[in-house]
DNA sequence: GCCAACGTTGGC
DNA sequence: GCCAACGTTGGC
């Protein structure tokens, strides 16, 4: 079982937003790395769940792939922000997975939190600069994470 | 609101 | 295939 970072703007989604709807399909991912990731999650993999574009950003709770190899249906549709003209029925451009809520943490890990615990190799959110959306995230990381939070 | 980072696009 | 222009992300 594997563990991952995935972003999203409270805004737009938030982990209220998730542990309301229970489960979501993780739309709008429009970078090809991002994509590489999300098409090598598997079923039972955690995802940490992390607010951006907003005070502070950080990692705010947690939550499992319950499907993969999901075709993002926002591609398809003109009125999404995520259209891509450039997809097609026949050869879906992005595939995503299906998350399901686990659990928001008492206490969210801030950015800054983050970057005081791990480094830039450790932990690629903490990278400046950096503007992947989904991520890999190391077992000795994760568990670290975990402990955190069971403490906070 | 600013701006650095950086991915994508398109002209050549 | 190069690279300048452009757009987006996301922290501050």
């Amino acid at each position: 079982m594997a563990y991952w970072l995935m972003k999203s703007e409270p805004d737009v989604y938030s982990i209220e937003d998730l542990e309301h709807d229970r489960t979501e399909i993780w739309d709008g991912v429009r970078n090809y790395q991002a994509r590489n990731f999300l098409n090598s999650m598997a079923l039972g993999d955690m995802a940490f769940f992390y607010h951006s574009n907003i005070k502070p950003p950080g990692i705010v709770g947690l939550m499992k792939v319950v499907e993969t190899n999901v075709i993002d249906p926002s591609q398809f549709d003109p009125a999404s922000k995520y259209y891509d003209p450039k997809s097609s029925k026949d050869k879906p451009r992005w595939h995503t997975v299906k998350v399901g809520y686990l659990e928001t943490f008492k206490t969210a890990i801030s950015l800054e939190e983050l970057r005081k615990i791990f480094s830039p190799e450790e932990l690629w959110v903490v990278r400046p600069g950096n503007r992947l959306s989904v991520m890999p995230v190391g077992d000795a990381v994760a568990e670290k994470l975990l402990y955190k939070i069971q403490f906070a």
